[in-house]
DNA sequence: TATGAATGAGCGTTCATTCAT
DNA sequence: TATGAATGAACGCTCATTCAT
């Protein structure tokens, strides 16, 4: 035996997406669940079957449902277990802030960061979100409850920021996350599902925030720009 | 005029909206755009059906096929044709611009007020967006494209700001528009398709973004916080 | 001109019994329940496909849906339709009855020759019953009131009968029509769907009925066997 | 033996149906006939599924296939089993009959109070039966051939009693069992699937029986009522 | 004996689309 | 211009069955 023209390993040159995840001897049940969260991602709830979910895992449809139960849950299921993956990641990440501010700039940071580590399956978060298509009515309040983890997280770091000093004091502290995160949304939307390019869009998104949350930032703007008559 | 024949009041009291539409001799044409700029702007691409559109507008279903030939057109044009009416009413209200970052204001301002004067057609945007889920990957560029018009119409402001001094020079052009953009949708989609009530976000949206742009912010924000390894 | 080998019509030999029904020319909507009757008469509830009655009706399945809206309703439609239609008979066939237990006799003996004369179609009255199986929970309580009706009628002429001297006056009024019914009904179901060959058993089954209501059936019962303690 | 590590009690209270009969330490393999038998009686052969049988009877649903093969094979042992307890109670009932008529009247007393006793799974028998719908055409013959066990046995007593004379002689016989079947049949039927409520009908039922086998029925009968011109 | 993972045929249903009128 | 009958691809889902453990 000579190990010229021999192959070392049998292996299977033209490994299928789905062959592979089996290779990884993934179980089943987890290789389901992180196929769906790809095609969702990729997709969006309806445009997504069943059939690509299983076929993504490659398994038997009917093995979703089997673990899963239906579309639907698979879908919710799938969207929340990235939730929980993003917020531990970000209570790890955030927890030597030294201020509310480097709180705020922490967390934004280590959001963005976890969308770039995950990037074939983040996307799954965008579309089951409330700030998304509504296509699962009867979902969007659970959906939405959940992602006030988030934003909470979030408006924790600002209250901190007013007390230690390191925020503007004079900001609404919800109106005030809910405006950090539409950033951060609009960051991570823009580079992973339009087609535009923004090579420096993730870090202008920390200086944008924190320039924003800033002390210093009202004295500089001209008076008539200030007031505004806009009611929600 | 006598009053023989005549009834005395032609109040026809229990009519529906689909009837509505045709009372005010809306052309039929007429009728079913705006019915399906809002039910595609409720519901989604997908789950909204021709059916639904006809029967809003009052039509047989034939007539939708008839005049927009099928689905995706139809939900091109509806979104398309509120894009239009939007960038005329920016480009009308922000004529008036006193510099750069008084347009930014006047834009974001214009911007929130129109979604509130079309609360019930304006989320056909919100589905016919790069930003949002891609469920017609065929038009996805077309989409991207037509949507530019607005970030650039943004992107000229904050360009005449830096140059009029009203604008932190220091600002990447291209990635603020962006930022400024992911504000104004992230309140709009916030008052308009979450669950969330936050009462105060489209007027504090105008007051963050312009703090972030203007030119005392960053000279406060001690160094520490100013670096980021943030790459996209 | 000789009739000997020419057909007079270009009549097409080999009729599927689906382009008949079109052929007569009869109104799809038409042959979609007629052919639902005869399937769901045939195979019952489960086991029958709107694909089976799409094409028995010779039509696209989704015409079916098209016109009753689904599986169920389809079902329940076409079991009503066939209680009318029976009902109808029944209340003229019965319109000269010379005394209550003439009544029962003509109500006994049009029910089987009406069953007789719609041979395809009938069974599906014995599938969409109170007396059969409950698949349709739902429908339960509407499907057992409409059978009311049949079995009210037949109370009607015993309570004429009782009051003409034609029928045993000691006889319960409801419990002797439900077993009247019952000789009708396991009548029509032996003869229909099971294996079965029982020739004689319609007529039998006028005259079993005629005989127990009769006036002079209790005297001849030694009284042995007349108490019972059973109780419901 | 001694206190220490005995619980003083070991009542469960909250036993679910299915622990319970584990706990009677019935043979998992008769609870799932039992269970078989509840379960298609209540929800009739298509409804059924071997996940419900199984779960009734607290066991793997693999079990269900392990012990009785396929769905078919279980619903007819579950039915025959039936049929069979049923005849061995009536021939048990009925061997003290003291004449034909009397027989008749032993067996449909006893049919009807069997099917009080066994609330819970006689009605396997309802569905299981070849007046039933047909969902196992495979099956129909033997499912036929068994229940003409149950009319033969009936049959048996109008034979002996047209011979004793307690039975008019002049009724057919096959038919007359029939008719008397159809009478049973009726009354459990309504009485169990039927949401009708007729408290003295199975009371009713064996008087209704009686009195069309007597001899003296015919008599009273007018002329006119007499023939029928009906053919099967 | 006992389990439940895994499969896929077949179901009811939805709905964009076509077309004769 | 306006209608709605008619079609059938494609979907989510159920569930009997098989089989390795």
């Amino acid at each position: 035996m000579n190990g010229k023209s021999m192959p070392l390993t049998e292996s299977n040159p033209p490994l299928t997406e789905a062959a592979a995840k089996q290779e990884n001897s993934m179980p089943k049940k987890t290789a389901i669940l992180h196929s769906a969260q790809e095609v969702f991602g990729q997709h969006g709830y309806s445009t997504t079957t069943m059939k690509m979910v299983a076929e993504k895992a490659g398994v038997a449809f009917g093995l979703v449902a089997h673990y899963y139960g239906n579309k639907e849950s698979l879908f919710i299921t799938a969207g929340f277990s990235m939730i929980d993956d993003l917020l531990a990641t970000l209570s790890h990440k955030t927890r030597k802030a030294r201020s509310g501010l480097d709180g705020v700039r922490l967390f934004v940071e280590s959001y963005l960061t976890f969308t770039q580590e995950h990037r074939r399956t983040f996307p799954v978060l965008i579309r089951c979100s409330p700030f998304s298509d509504v296509e699962l009515p009867a979902e969007r309040e659970r959906i939405a409850e959940k992602f006030l983890e988030i934003i909470h997280a979030l408006q924790a770091f600002v209250r901190r920021g007013q007390q230690d000093g390191s925020i503007n004091p004079e900001l609404p502290e919800a109106e005030t996350a809910f405006l950090i995160y539409s950033n951060i949304v609009g960051a991570v939307r823009t580079t992973m599902i339009t087609p535009y390019n923004v090579p420096g869009l993730y870090a202008e998104t920390v200086r944008y925030v924190v320039r924003s949350l800033s002390v210093a930032a009202e004295s500089s703007i001209p008076p008539f720009l200030r007031p505004s008559s806009l009611v929600d």
